[in-house]
DNA sequence: CTGAAAGCGCTTACAG
DNA sequence: CTGAAAGCGCTTACAG
């Protein structure tokens, strides 16, 4: 019986089973570097959160023992112990294409990139277009991948906004979310200023008959820069005609598409304003094949100062908003909600620009 | 002392310190559905990964218990469980201005999300220009924040390339990265054989004094397209000038530049094979600008086939490379990386596309 | 079909 | 200054 219990043992000492892991070799872990440089792996985890109590020597070995290894943390295992993720992710909820030829979106981000660089935070680009892209992005971040969610030019309608406000994402949007003013923090240039002034810049140079190219309507931009296309009509004793107003979708095409149809239903126009330059860039040439000179006949202002507008034949007269300062604020803002402050709305000045297509 | 005692007790009632935790109430997690629901937190686990093995009454109740908690699972927890985050990084490395201008890259994009989107996985873009961006970003991606990476015009010198390779995140690049071919799988076009073939029909059409505008000489795609321009003026006999290359770098202002160049240096050219389509787009104002017609006095053929080429004044030959082929097989083979297997490189043919700018 | 338990790799009070 | 231990919220064999 002694021998058979004997023999029962031995088995164990020769596993069947190969000890190393799967292909992919296992990465070191914080576990690793401690038996590397001798210490309990509680000090690997102070040494490398920079945190204070921890002697130079064991800094200096833990800091060889990493090296030595090639260890990178495990950013789930923190995310999980610590609830923070450390990233943000700057959301697309427009078809793409329009944002990619919008300059404005190219200096947003970029502003956006350098903002939370300095802070230490990792920029994610997402792009929901497609419903089932929406519904895999609501759960990424919803599942709190992110600490927060930077929106760009988002449409009220959207239920994606809905389904992130009630997960409880911090949001910053840039521009205000219509119905959703209270629960969403926003960062707005004074869209209806700006285009009043310039607006009250075209009564003043003589115009008396003056279009708008409006932006979609089911976006605070867009509806705030019709309003101040009409405030400033009406602060002039003005009439606002329908027949004077189209609606476009910040987009070349509908820019074109917009001005033939003004050409034809209020052919006495003398100005155009458009709510983006580049609806403002499209009516030019309708404009020039219609006969019309700019701005002899028709004087034409758009909105953005993107880097087009200087560029175009004639250059574009616009309304200029600080995107650096714009993005600036959204990052700073957004560090605010997700420490738990309350939603705040943030509105920065426009200026005038004076070019060719409507000069002083 | 006894109603001392009595009077002790009381206050033990109404805390002090209020129960619900901090600002930001906490999420419900599994165990909060488990036990709205009745069940073990393993089976809600299990409906939640749609396994098999639970009953259809678990299913409902926890179905109905993760509606009334409006429980999200915490992807961190997840991930650390799992090892797999679900997401895919695509990730830039050039200067962001020249992507967003370049209409392949958003073709490929648009290509990529949905072969992700496919898969279940999730697509993040990421933007690794300035230096602190690429640290912050080869932590993120070593941290194992994605399952794999899909890299976009990758410059051979590039730092982050060796990073991540050491740390062993699987990777696929639209494009052979030079110096890494046997560690970084790759799709990319037959750069060579469409170059070759764009020359061979400017020979065949009577050139024989053809320049070229090349792409960046640290890209597979710049090298190889040089290559297949030089095999096909050798296969014909014909001298290889040095006179005749320049140097670009894919973006307009460098093949207006290089044709000024060219016409400097090479005035007798009688043909332009430009390595991309921005750079032979820009060719067209400097040549009619020195008094060459297109194609009467110089032919000119780019590469890309962009939505640009039929647009142009005259619309452009040029070799155009199946994106949505490309974008699909990068995802395809990235999943087969991710699962363990060697690395690949794919080569996808190419088509000469032939419109004014080069007549047949 | 279901539950108890171990484990993923960290961070962070809590005692020394 | 440092270690042992609990806990973050899941998944997944392992027993029933």
């Amino acid at each position: 019986m002694t021998t058979q219990r004997g023999r029962e043992v031995a088995p164990t000492m020769i596993p069947a089973v190969p000890t190393s892991p799967a292909p992919g070799r296992k990465r070191p872990t914080i576990r690793d570097v401690a038996r590397e440089a001798g210490v309990s792996y509680a000090t690997v985890s102070r040494v490398l959160n920079g945190r204070e109590w921890v002697s130079p020597e064991a800094v200096r070995a833990v800091r060889e023992a990493i090296t030595r290894t090639g260890y990178t943390a495990n950013q789930h295992a923190r995310s999980l112990a610590t609830g923070r993720s450390g990233s943000i992710a700057f959301l697309l909820t427009e078809p793409q294409h329009l944002l990619f030829e919008d300059p404005n979106f190219s200096v947003l981000l970029r502003g956006v990139a350098q903002a939370l660089s300095d802070r230490e935070l990792t920029l994610i680009l997402m792009i929901a277009s497609t419903p089932e892209e929406r519904n895999r992005t609501v759960a990424y971040l919803a599942g709190g991948h992110v600490d927060g969610v930077l929106l760009v030019s988002p449409h009220s309608g959207d239920p994606l906004l809905s389904h992130l406000v009630s997960a409880e994402v911090p949001i910053v949007a840039c521009g205000r979310v219509l119905g959703y003013e209270q629960q969403i923090s926003s960062v707005a240039a004074d869209d209806r200023a700006g285009a009043r002034s310039a607006v009250e810049h075209l009564i003043a140079a003589g115009c008396r008959r003056i279009a708008t190219i409006t932006g979609p309507q089911d976006t605070a931009g867009g509806v705030d820069r019709l309003h101040g296309y009409t405030d400033a009509l009406t602060a002039h004793g003005l009439p606002v005609e329908p027949a004077r107003i189209v609606h476009g979708d910040w987009g070349r095409p509908s820019g074109a598409a917009g001005m033939r149809v003004l050409l034809e239903r209020a052919p006495d126009l003398d100005a155009v304003f458009a709510a983006s330059d580049a609806m403002a860039a499209a009516t030019l040439p309708v404009l020039r094949e219609a006969g019309r000179e700019v701005p002899g006949d028709v004087r034409v202002v758009g909105f953005d100062d993107s880097g087009l507008a200087a560029t175009l034949d004639p250059p574009l007269s616009t309304v200029r908003h600080p995107l650096d300062r714009i993005s600036e604020e959204m990052v700073r803002l957004l560090t605010d909600v997700i420490a738990g402050r309350t939603p705040l709305s943030i509105t920065v000045p426009t200026s005038l620009v004076l070019r060719d297509s409507s000069p002083a």
